[in-house]
Formats: C-alpha cells, structure tokens, sequence
DNA sequence: ACGTGACATAGTCCTAGAGATATCAGGTCA
DNA sequence: TGACCTGATATCTCTAGGACTATGTCACGT
C-alpha cells in the first residue's frame, strides 16, 4: 500500500455528488457553495486521470471510471467511520473484554455488587470472570492474563499493583442455632476457646485463615479446627450440623439458612479488609473504568 | 455519512506503525523522519481520543483501541487504491464492455480483422458483439444499446454520428466455376444481362443492394433475381448450384468455396464503403481507443 | 557513570487544500 | 429574445497538515 493520492474530503464530496447528481444541491448538503464543490471534483478528477462526471446538457451524469470509483469511494469512507467509533468506544471502555478474578469468599457479597454497578454503565463489555484464589489471581495480573483481581488483605509491598479497598468489615461468629452463645447478642471470641471449628484450608486463602487463627491467639486460644471446607455454603451447612463454629467476615450473613446464627463478636474491632486489585502499568480504559465504578460504589 | 474526521495519510502512518512497531522504521518505510510521524500518531490519536500505541518501555504496542482501527484502516486504503486503479483502467479503456453492432456482409473480414488488432491491445475489455443491419444499429447507437456500428454505405446526413472508413472495395462477379465468362480475366457487368441473380433481401442491406441493382442499370440492365438469400455463404452455395450469379464486395473471397469463382468486373471503378459509426457526443475511451485502432489498422 | 537507542517536544517553514465572492458561458423555456 | 438555471473560471484568503532540524527525556546496558 503505497501513500494516499487522494484527500479523503474529495472522496466525499465525489460521493455526495453521485448521490445527488447535481452540483448546488450536492453543495448545499456539504455545507459549502457551488464553485469549491466543482473544483473538488476536478481536482480529483485530475488525479484520477479521467472524467467521472458527465456534464452535459440535460444534467450530471457519473461515467463508466465514476462508476467504478463511487462503491469504493463509499467502502472506504464507511470503513473509516466505523472503524473510528469503534476505536472510540474500545477507547473510552465502553466495549472490549474485561477479565476479572475473584476470591471464592466475595462470590456472594462484593462481586455481584460491583458487577451489577458496572454492567449498567458499561452494558457492551464482555465479563470474564474467573474464580481464583489471592496469589494466583497477582500472578495471572503480572503476565496480563487477568486485568482486575478482587481479593481479601492484599499485600503492601508490591509497587507493580495497584490496590483500592473495596470493603473493610468486621468478623461474625457463625453458630447452630441451638447453641447456648446463639442467644447473646455479641459472642467474645475467649468464649469459642473450647469450641470445635470449621474454617478454610489455609492454602486456599492465608491471609484470612491467618486473620482468623490470630483473633482466637488474641483470646487466648488456638482453634480446634474439626472441620475444613473450601465454600461459604458448606462451611454453614456444616456448622447448621452441628460439626463446630465458625468466625467468618460479616458479608456472610447473606447465606440465609436456617438453623444458623450469625453473632457480633467482642472485641469487635478486627477488620478484614477486601480490595480490587490491577496492574499500575495498566491503562487500559476498561480497568480505569472499573476502578471509577468501585470508587463511587464505596 | 459525515465529512471526513481524519486524513488519509495519518491513517497510512498509523498502518505502517502498527505493522512496523517501531517508529523509526516505519519513518524510514514512509521515507520521512521520526519527529513528523511522531506528530502524525499524536495528532490521529487526539482525534480519536486515545492513545492508539502504548510506548512502555520494551517497545511499542497497540492499545485495544489501536486493535480496532486498525483493520479498518487497512481496508479503508485498500478501497481507495483499488477503486483508482479500476477506475483508471475503465477510464483509460482498459477495461469495460464494448458493444459493437456488425452488418452480416463483414462476418468474415472487416469485423475478425478489426476485433483481433482490438483484443490484443485491451485483452481485458469484454466485447458484445450483435450481427444487426444498418439502419437497426444507427437506432440502437442514438438510444445508448450499442457503443460501436460497424456498416456498410453510412448516410452522410446524420451529424449525430461519426463514421470512419475502414475500407473501400470494389465488386467481384461471383459466378458458377463452369460458366463460360468464368474463363475471362474480368467480367463486363453488361454481359450478366441474361443471368439469373442471387441478391440479399433489400431489406437486409438497402444501401448495398440498391447499389448493385444501380451497377446493373449502369450497364443497361435490371437484374432477374430468381433467388434471394441473407448470408453469403448461402449465397455462394446457390451460385455453386448454379441458381444464378451475383455482384458482390470482394472480400467475399475470403469464402473460399469448390465450384464458384470469383472475377473481376468492368468497369471497375464501383467501390462499396465499410465505416465504423459512434455517436459523436460518446466520449467513452473505449470507443476513441476502437477508433483509433482502426485508424492504425487502415 | 556514561553512552546509546528510542521516542517526544519545540520551533519553523512551505504548500496544498478548502473555502469565499464575483463573474462568465451555455443551455432551456416561456 | 431574454430570463433563468446550471455549472465553470478567475482570484483571493486562510488554515491545517506535513515536513524539517535541533534538542530533551527516559530506560537500558556496559
């Protein structure tokens, strides 16, 4: 593809020309008057070599070259109209594919929130959402496999990643309904001393399991743990069994099931705190804009 | 379709960067220095309004933006370069579709004559030709069906048409191999008083034919027509068959036929005039380029 | 620390393109 | 024949685009 011969504004005016076939009227659509319409086309009729309009008596006609010039003269201007809102709307985030990791913890809480907020601003992007555990999830960032991480206590000496809380809440304790400490309105963590405990396999979220072990070592205890599972969902089916308690971030109350209690805890001033996370050389709109999202969102 | 956003040669540039990557190199393919494209890519990207190459360190890559112009760009200049080529090549006569109309009396020599010197300088016009009579083909070039009439004996009153002579040939007796007079060098039309004639319909040719039956009464006679047929091959078997004589173009003896000779006549000063006709306000370059073929050709 | 490669920025120049107004020329039709 | 429509010409102005050279900045490798 050697360098354009022809201005595209003569293209245009050739088109709109061929539409109407008739100088003033074609003119007036381009906004312009009728001599710097004539002289458009007889520059561009000079470039070509030939003729593409028949002036004779009895009005303008296109020739056999503007015959073959006008579907190729549309083609291409068409092209470049599409091709630019296109670019725009990638441009400007409101289309493309964003790609977003998730701790399996925030499934029912922080994800859906986040997502429905950002599919009513951004309807044409594609989500592709993937659940995946913290490390993983930095990981895939760095080799720009993924492009928003959503994960719990982030780490704070990564220069490479961008991190912005999402949510900071407090932890619950997570009881059969029958329990004696169910009829409490708040539970001291001490009191659970004894207790047997359903909790998360360490590798599938440390830092949390970490956070959890601490506020029982802060009560002076370290937990029995009878029980593993990697789901929200199974953890209180098995508390509702009767296989042990549980200390877990507040948003689990949203898993309503019966037979279980969910408690306020004392001291109450533990915090797990959840962030989105991406990678600072990042730029792309559609990160930018989720980032915007979560920003208005808290 | 609005005027156009965005010059063509920013969008060449943008092309030659996205495949080069490199700004340098692309410069050097674009035969300008860095510093301009540079400009280019800044100004195409503020139109679009945003960045269409990301420049990180390790190289220069296109954004998702970048992605989605860029296809289009492509097709856009593609368009372009192929509607100016087809549009030169039709308005150079390079290419298109001819339509010449031919009297049956030139199937066999004017017409192949002119159509293979034609072919072989523009192999990629595509010729429609039609076997139509003189006065039909002048109808068919007024009303715009036929670009080129290929005739015998043009009328000379008709300032709507051009006519150019292709040839000027004289008549030939064509007479049965065992008639007495096939033994003469030349043949005095008077002596043809007595023979039965072969002629063609007058509607078929009428300049021709009034012009034989005027060769006739030149030399004291009107012809007895026992037989009248349209094509000269069946005009020669008659005359084979010996169903009677005819005056004819001379190059009837193209057709060579077993049993029928050609003569000359006397006096020999009758010419019949072939001409190629076009209507004069046709400016199609592929009528100039047949005229000027058979300019040459003659 | 220093050179080098790669791209951006600044400042300047030139030209082609696009626009306007005023006027001319060739039809058509009343 | 003269008014009118249509397109072409002539002339002028202005601007944006495209080009250059020189210089700056930043990252990287020796």
């Amino acid at each position: 593809m050697s360098r354009p011969e022809v201005p595209l504004p003569q293209l245009h005016a050739f088109t709109v020309l061929a539409e109407e076939l008739h100088f003033g009227r074609a003119a007036a659509r381009l906004g312009i008057a009728q001599p710097p319409l004539s002289q458009q086309i007889r520059r561009l009729e000079e470039k070509v070599g030939h003729p593409l309009f028949d002036r004779g008596s009895g009005g303008v006609a296109l020739t056999a070259a503007g015959r073959e010039l006008l579907p190729a003269a549309q083609r291409a201007l068409a092209e470049i109209d599409a091709g630019l809102r296109a670019a725009r709307s990638v441009g400007g985030g409101e289309r493309g594919v964003l790609r977003i990791g998730f701790a399996a913890s925030l499934a029912l809480t922080v994800l859906p929130d986040v997502l429905r907020t950002y599919r009513r601003r951004f309807p044409d992007v594609e989500l592709d959402i993937r659940e995946m555990t913290s490390s993983p999830q930095l990981d895939a960032l760095r080799d720009g496999a993924l492009d928003i991480g959503l994960l719990r206590e982030p780490p704070h000496d990564t220069p490479e990643f961008g991190f912005r809380t999402v949510l900071r809440e407090p932890f619950v304790a997570v009881l059969p309904a029958g329990h004696p400490l169910a009829s409490r309105r708040a539970v001291p963590v001490a009191e659970l001393a004894d207790e047997p405990f359903v909790l998360l396999p360490r590798a599938v979220g440390p830092q949390l399991h970490d956070q959890i072990v601490d506020l029982c070592a802060q009560a002076g205890f370290t937990p029995r743990i009878a029980q593993r599972a990697v789901e929200w969902q199974t953890m209180g089916a098995l508390v509702q069994a009767g296989l042990g308690v549980t200390l877990a971030p507040a948003s689990i109350r949203r898993i309503h099931l019966d037979g279980v209690a969910y408690r306020r805890i004392t001291p109450g001033d533990a915090r797990t705190r959840v962030a989105v996370a991406w990678r600072r050389d990042d730029h792309s709109p559609l990160v930018a804009n989720l980032l915007s999202v979560v920003g208005e969102q808290v």
